[in-house]
DNA sequence: CGGCAGGCGGTTA
DNA sequence: TAACCGCCTGCC
């Protein structure tokens, strides 16, 4: 186990963070800290936002992953600031949703737990794609340790779910994804990384919008623009486009949020998602 | 019970 | 190439 800190953070808030909907493994440490517990491909951590205003600090307490690691995964040496101000200088209305998830950082998150967890998010709600992932993690994952109040599992490798039976995934309720899954394992040990959006496309199971959400979670392609059916009642919502014409909503984010429209996607869902759940 | 949840593959016209 | 349908599952 180690501590690492970071001093003058700026523009993180963890809740926005770990509930933007870009990872499902991590969870409130639920003691009233406000920290959260979670995985990152082979560690397990705790981490809490220390200090005020001025001098906030992020402490992470790991069980793996060097000071590179965790602020790569942070996306520490990003300037959000600048990101903000010019996504409003360039689209006004997305400054309520900009304010509203201020502290939204996209992570840097393993391009195969990336292609996996979202390969499991389609047609499916979060508290299951939760479990799922937690499912697979304990069957096919490394075991990490005990820390935090709990057991610890890495994600899966890639040869542990191309080496996986497909009945076997089903009994982890993995629905029609299950072979999928066992797909994407062999595919990602027998070929290259996939690098582009073409070839994200040719796994089985992924389709435009996985395909973009690994794009912007894996590949750190920031102006990719996943349009799922929360993006699609926004874009309805703000600028009147039919909820069916996902390339004119495209077009759009291309045109107006440019290589940012990623971080644009992600402070709509969350405003909008979040306001819709009271 | 049908509808839906951060879609996709396959078929059809 | 657009429109439609079925799909594992769990929750409402």
């Amino acid at each position: 186990m180690r501590t690492i800190v970071f001093d003058n953070i700026r523009d993180l808030e963890l809740p926005h963070v770990f509930e933007c909907g870009q990872c499902f493994r991590w969870v409130p440490a639920g003691d009233g800290t406000g920290d959260y517990i979670g995985a990152a491909g082979s560690y397990a951590a705790r981490v809490g936002i220390t200090g005020d205003g001025g001098t906030r600090s992020l402490v992470i307490e790991a069980t793996g992953g060097d000071e590179d690691f965790w602020r790569s995964y942070f996306d520490l040496d990003t300037d959000y600031s600048e990101i903000k101000s010019t996504l409003i200088t360039r689209e006004p209305l997305i400054a309520a949703a900009a304010e509203y998830g201020s502290g939204i950082r996209i992570l840097n998150q393993d391009l195969f737990e990336t292609i996996i967890s979202f390969i499991i998010s389609q047609n499916n709600n979060i508290p299951r794609i939760r479990k799922n992932i937690e499912s697979i993690c304990s069957k096919y994952g490394e075991y990490i340790g005990e820390a935090f109040g709990r057991e610890w599992y890495a994600f899966p490798t890639p040869e542990a779910l191309a080496a996986a039976e497909v009945s076997d995934l089903m009994d982890l309720r993995l629905g029609y994804r299950a072979g999928y899954i066992k797909a994407a394992g062999e595919r990602f040990c027998s070929c290259e990384r996939p690098k582009c959006r073409e070839e994200v496309l040719e796994y089985l199971g992924i389709g435009p919008k996985v395909a973009n959400c690994i794009m912007l979670f894996g590949l750190r392609q920031t102006d990719a623009f996943p349009i799922d059916t929360w993006v699609k009642h926004i874009m309805n919502d703000m600028y009147g486009f039919e909820e069916k014409d996902a390339r004119g909503m495209a077009a759009f984010a291309a045109d107006r949020f440019g290589a940012y429209a990623g971080y644009a996607q992600q402070y709509l869902f969350y405003y909008y998602r979040d306001r819709s759940k009271n």
